[in-house]
DNA sequence: AGGATTCTATGATAATTATCAGTTTTTATT
DNA sequence: AATAAAAACTGATAATTATCATAGAATCCT
């Protein structure tokens, strides 16, 4: 059994403000698991019943529209934390996550952080301040939706990609997407993000070779999110 | 100077959480006011350094849009707290807040209200839950607003209108909104949410005279918000 | 390695939505 | 009550985006 004090979860999530007893407690009792590619992590409706502290990998957690479309809305990636919402709403979950690749998660199970969060306030006020800041960036997503373009919408994902995940050598940006995927995280039909991505490509914007995306001109696709 | 203890908002927010001893604190160092129709409680950039008590009235929060359009992201009514999450994150108002009509609220300065969320860990779990419950609620209008057509989002938003404010005698829904106000809210255009309306109002969804609304078959709303 | 399947791509067309221009109606102000 | 200003409305048109059809490329699977 690994230690959650060295891991890297513990170092960027709210974690960090759980007392070396408590840490100690959470080590003997969460489990750490493998998820392939495409495995589902929980599903829309599932009681959860726990957190899970991604170690490695990228998972998308999305919700299914009403009208049959799947919507990205967000990606989760190695030192991040993964459900804690639900469990602190208590429901089940609202959104399903599934792995883009091969993940290795821990699983800390619901009632231990119920405890440390009635009784570690530090704890307890670093996670509302985590669920703050996600409440302000939701209402930033609100606003692209509603008021920008498709194109808008694309250059600006491009863009958080690019500054979320790291680069490999030749500079491709390390998280594999499918034009769907991209597609579903700006809300649009698959075929208009690939027509953009190519313009982009044309334009010197951006470079792929297939999923590997690299960004040539930050400032230009700025530019693009920006203007109107 | 009125008692916190009885307020509206005491006991519809996370406050029924705190202590009598933490609210006749509060209630020595709040400060009333009123606000009339049109004037801002806040704007996006300000330091607000406090949360408003809403003991009367509705105001519309919202966020300009990085090319120059207004986006309404919620409505506060009696009741509702504001403001909380600026000072949780620290940083400056993401957000603006104009009142639609005159408006009755207490301001209570920053200290006072971090002081009882650092001490009163009820406090800090109750705003948690209202926080996560928030977050899932974005989520919701991320999807909607991503992958439903204008027209149903407006459906959308009617039934959400409908539910949230009180009706008059004749059924007309309490709060005024101009039809731009309404477009803000779905993110389109003015006159394509006022085509809409019409079109509504036309097919016997809806009544309205001038910016009073009521919701004559809800039923049918649904139908349009959730099929294709 | 070969076949099946999924993914990417492109063109043609239809549907949705925005924009512009102008008119009428309502609301606010003196 | 008269006038000015704001809001609501309507039509015409342009721009954006979705859908459908189809084909080639990449990937997966024993």
């Amino acid at each position: 059994m690994s230690k959650c004090e060295q891991c890297i979860v513990r170092q960027l999530s709210s974690l960090k403000e759980l007392t070396r007893d408590e840490l100690i407690r959470i080590s003997h009792c969460k489990t750490s698991k493998i998820i392939k590619r495409g495995e589902i992590l929980f599903n829309e409706g599932d009681h959860v019943n726990g957190v899970f502290c991604i170690k490695d990998g990228v998972c998308k957690v999305s919700k299914m529209s009403e009208n049959g479309r799947d919507q990205v809305i967000k990606l989760i990636k190695k030192g991040d934390l993964l459900g804690e919402r639900s469990l602190i709403t208590g429901g089940p979950a609202n959104l399903t996550a599934r792995a883009l690749n091969d993940m290795e998660i821990c699983f800390i199970p619901k009632e231990e952080i119920v405890r440390d969060l009635k009784r570690n306030n530090n704890f307890t006020m670093s996670m509302l301040k985590d669920l703050a800041e996600s409440l302000r960036n939701a209402d930033e997503v609100i606003v692209d939706m509603a008021q920008k373009t498709v194109k808008q919408r694309l250059a600006e994902t491009l863009i958080h990609l690019d500054k979320k995940f790291e680069k490999d050598d030749e500079g491709y940006i390390d998280v594999y997407l499918t034009r769907e995927d991209i597609a579903n995280i700006i809300g649009t039909a698959t075929e208009s993000a690939i027509r953009i991505l190519s313009d982009f490509k044309k334009n010197g914007l951006i470079d792929f070779k297939g999923k590997r995306i690299s960004i040539l001109d930050v400032r230009g696709l700025e530019r693009i999110a920006q203007k109107y």
